[in-house]
DNA sequence: CCGGAACATCTGATAGATCA
DNA sequence: TGATCTATCAGATGTTCCGG
């Protein structure tokens, strides 16, 4: 959603609030659009210039560097004054969301999809708690306290002979660990707080070590879970359960577990072929198709395929789109309908959802199948728009250094910064010291010329008596 | 379908249960 | 009774499951 200021259309969604220029003539009435609508909905279509497309793509870029400096206050803010100044409910399927919910409700929230990591299913799924692990069979309204041993718990597993694997590590329990040695004189939890702070801002490619990692991890442990599944004794294991369900509750309990599911995993719906991650479920990769990660990863690969196939279509239509409501919501049955189709068509979501599906909503008159025109032959070039697109990719990584250098520079002149006060500091008790010494001193200096002066006045009296006598 | 709860990973200290 | 074992706690991230 977005509203219109007196220079600049603001909308928030999705990357936040992101000010476009108001285009001349344009009614100033309540305008919803969102980056994506602006991208999708073509140049064209919005009545937006290159230049206006290329602000866009600028403030994206400034907003992307923005959330990855500390101190986002230093650096500006689009949010408008008055809103959200103290803490602003983040975005669905941002990071920040996640701590939200943690702090407003003390919970663990769901994983945001813009973080997911390539995990496989499987994880955690071993009957764990029936197995033997004690931590369920707690009574729930026990209340927490530190360490020892609940009264009523197991001690021992119910299977002994054969313990589930263990679980695999993610790439940031990897990473914690990897980094954790490095501050072994912190207590547990700083530590932990600092590399969540770090793993949250490394970027793909510096996460992508742990992730392959934790990859490999994965194939282990699924490995050994599929041995563990089918060793006998987990098979006597789960009849012996079977028989206990019979008896208590007259069914035969299903020994069906998230673990039979592991062969069918390996599915090409479940891979993202933008991102070139995995997911473990169609429910994480369509909330990760949602999020912003995707997003931007779709945007920078695709942009210059994109930019051709769109200026095709415009130049193929070019009254296509004008007038029309550029408030069309870029629903999730699109997404999820565009992802679809580019599994089918060897496109990829990001190409498609950028510009054909997008589209195919606005099939001009005279045109049937909006979806046939990707495919129409011959298509004009658009030389002008290709330039825009690669002079906007420059302005795109031209910024990003300048953030980055900015950002360094930034941070040394903190690092002087501190330094100079913390010397100021020491100059000021120096001269705290020195002062008390002075003040010392001179009190020794009235002292000791008080006494001279009483000692003169005994040779002095001793004089007088004797010139007397 | 979505949101929330539960639980997994990591380390190390600690408290309480259990066993010889 | 002492030794040993094990859950719990801290915080962050990620996955899975379940109920509304």
């Amino acid at each position: 959603m977005g509203f219109l200021s007196n220079q600049h259309w603001v909308c928030t969604q999705p990357f936040g609030w992101l000010e476009l220029p108001t285009p001349s003539g344009r009614n100033p009435m309540l305008v919803c659009l969102s980056l994506k609508d602006a991208l999708t909905s073509g140049v064209g279509g919005l009545n937006l210039s290159v230049e206006d497309l290329q602000n866009v793509a600028a403030q994206l870029l400034t907003q992307q560097s923005t959330e990855k400096i500390p101190s986002s206050e230093e650096t500006g803010s689009h949010v408008p004054s008055g809103q959200a100044a103290d803490t602003p409910v983040p975005r669905k399927g941002t990071e920040d969301l996640g701590k939200y919910c943690r702090k407003k409700s003390g919970n663990r929230p769901r994983s945001a999809p813009g973080d997911s990591q390539t995990e496989v299913p499987g994880g955690t799924v071993v009957p764990f708690q029936e197995l033997g692990s004690t931590k369920n069979s707690a009574p729930s309204n026990q209340s927490k306290r530190r360490g020892g041993w609940p009264k009523g718990r197991k001690r021992k597993p119910e299977l002994v002979d054969m313990r589930p694997p263990k679980a695999p590590a993610t790439g940031y329990v990897l990473y914690l660990n990897e980094k954790r040695k490095n501050y072994k004189d912190l207590p547990f939890p700083e530590v932990t707080k600092l590399l969540g702070n770090e793993w949250s801002k490394l970027s793909l490619e510096d996460k992508r070590v742990y992730l392959v990692q934790a990859e490999v991890e994965k194939k282990r442990y699924r490995e050994e879970l599929k041995a563990y599944r089918q060793s006998d004794v987990y098979q006597s294991y789960l009849d012996r359960k079977r028989n206990k369900h019979l008896q208590e509750n007259g069914t035969e309990e299903s020994d069906m577990d998230a673990t039979d599911e592991i062969e069918d995993e390996d599915n090409e719906e479940l891979y993202c072929r933008i991102c070139d991650q995995w997911f473990s479920s169609l429910h994480n990769k369509k909330e990760h198709l949602y999020g912003r990660q995707h997003l931007l990863v779709n945007i920078t690969t695709n942009i210059t395929r994109t930019g051709s196939l769109r200026c095709r279509h415009l130049a193929m239509y070019p009254c296509q789109g004008r007038g029309q409501s550029i408030s069309g919501e870029f629903t999730k049955e699109r997404l999820a309908a565009a992802e679809q189709e580019g599994g089918s068509s060897g496109y990829s979501l990001s190409t498609t959802s950028l510009d054909e599906s997008s589209l195919d909503g606005f099939t001009p008159p005279g045109v049937p199948g909006g979806k046939t025109r990707r495919q129409e032959p011959g298509a004009c070039p658009a030389p002008d728009m290709t330039d825009s697109i690669c002079r906007l990719m420059t302005t795109y990584s031209e910024r990003e250094r300048e953030i980055r250098s900015l950002s360094s520079r930034l941070e040394q002149v903190r690092t002087k910064n501190a330094e100079l006060m913390s010397a100021l500091g020491e100059l000021l008790a120096r001269e705290g010291r020195l002062n008390a010494q002075l003040e010392t001193e001179t009190q020794l200096e009235v002292t000791l010329e008080q006494q001279l002066l009483s000692l003169w006045v005994l040779p002095t009296a001793c004089l007088s008596s004797a010139n007397t006598s």
